[in-house]
DNA sequence: TATTTTTACTTGTACGTACAAGATTAAATA
DNA sequence: TATTTAATCTTGTACGTACAAGTAAAAATA
């Protein structure tokens, strides 16, 4: 049971990527540099290109080479609306719960596996603010034991998809949505500073991931009165 | 500028799934007919299953052949919750307005472009019905002189999708959300049957496609309380 | 010098061949 | 007859070759 070549291809590139040694903006090795790197074809290496293209880490240019994507934006995760994608410095993130050993989420709308339940879970929360102002506050549960040493680690530019790629290689393979617009509870009406019993949307996730049997359980409440949430989604 | 060959395939495929010859679960001819039927090599016949594969509509199975799929649950569109998938009995849809000539919608959230404003528009909505509970309401634009005819066919299956589909060849390529919580207006509140003032769902989308220049735009409002709407996206 | 042409590099398309591996049916064997 | 084996489909992987087409820099030309 040898490993496929053209996969030897793929987790190679896809491995520097994630350790960041071949940065965003920037071309990987041609397709004839990588044939006498590991000895195989120009079909074998194309076909590793043609996954990392599916996966959403590169784009192929006629003519050019194959650049590294940021793969967060060819992933149709949501994000908030009406702001620059570049800049992060207007968007703040405030810890209201560090990463401790805590509780499955006992009102979860996303059924957890018996295996998972077993495990202990690690949670945090986090406020995220627009110039100051809070528009969501994000609840997280997922698994322990499967991240070694997760707490301590501080997260990469404050992303947790960014810290889970670089330095436990685990990537966001698809994810489930459901959506409610509900009337805030008194808690979390605080938290976010609005009037009690304010429509809020109310946004339940899970994220399937590279890692096998490893989930991400999320609940986010939007304020989207003045900043919507956006999604896209391209063939 | 002859077409591609793999193009071919891949559109001729294409074109007879899309007009039913090639119905859903069915596999298409194998590799090798197709090899024969179009005069090509086997390297060209699987670039254009590999781009039917990528574009939603087959799956390819090892040592089996390639099935034709539903591409609407490949897409990650939104769908009512809890709800089985394939008894569409239970929900009903009822027109509010039957598609026409009209204005653009004035306070679309998604930039129409100068080209389609000049152009007329068509219009419709209906009210989405869970046993005979309305839960959703969907307004829809879009831009006359592209689809010939259109307000004179009856919609296949009741869907608008499968009806661009199967009369047009038109496919959804993609398409952009924007999701809100907001206070029900008195008019939706009326139609679908809740109280004024309850929380909504409000979602815009901008459904692009695969004819050129060609989108969709729809603001839909759900009542999130009994049905919440879910979505769904994998690599 | 400024422009055009050539050259060299890149990825894209397409050919042909061979064998591996999964799925199914037919034939051989217990 | 029931089970096992073999044959024969299918798709998957991988080899090698050739040329088209896009890009960019070097060389030739005005």
């Amino acid at each position: 049971m040898e490993e496929k070549r053209y996969r030897l291809v793929q987790n190679f590139l896809k491995l520097q990527i994630q350790k960041g040694n071949f940065v965003v903006g920037s071309y990987l090795p041609s397709e004839n540099e990588l044939c006498t790197m590991f000895g195989v074809t120009r079909t074998t290496v194309r076909k590793g290109l043609d996954e990392l293209t599916r996966e959403g880490f590169i784009d192929r240019q006629h003519g050019k080479g194959s650049i590294v994507r940021d793969r967060r934006k060819s992933l149709g995760l949501l994000n908030v609306k009406g702001f620059s994608e570049a800049v992060g410095k207007d968007l703040s993130t405030v810890f209201v719960q560090h990463p401790k050993i805590s509780l499955w989420n006992p009102d979860t709308h996303f059924a957890i596996s018996e295996q998972e339940f077993k495990e202990k879970c690690i949670h945090f929360s986090r406020l995220r603010c627009v110039y100051e102002v809070p528009v969501m506050i994000e609840y997280n549960w997922f698994a322990d034991n499967r991240l070694e040493g997760f707490s301590d680690i501080d997260f990469i530019e404050g992303s947790f998809f960014k810290t889970l790629s670089q330095h436990y290689h685990i990537e966001i393979t698809g994810s489930e949505h459901e959506l409610r617009s509900e009337r805030v509870s008194n808690d979390i009406a605080a938290l976010l500073k609005i009037p009690q019993g304010s429509p809020i949307l109310h946004i339940s996730v899970k994220f399937h991931t590279s890692k096998n049997n490893f989930f991400l359980y999320s609940e986010l409440y939007c304020t989207t009165e003045n900043y919507p949430i956006g999604s896209s989604y391209h063939l």
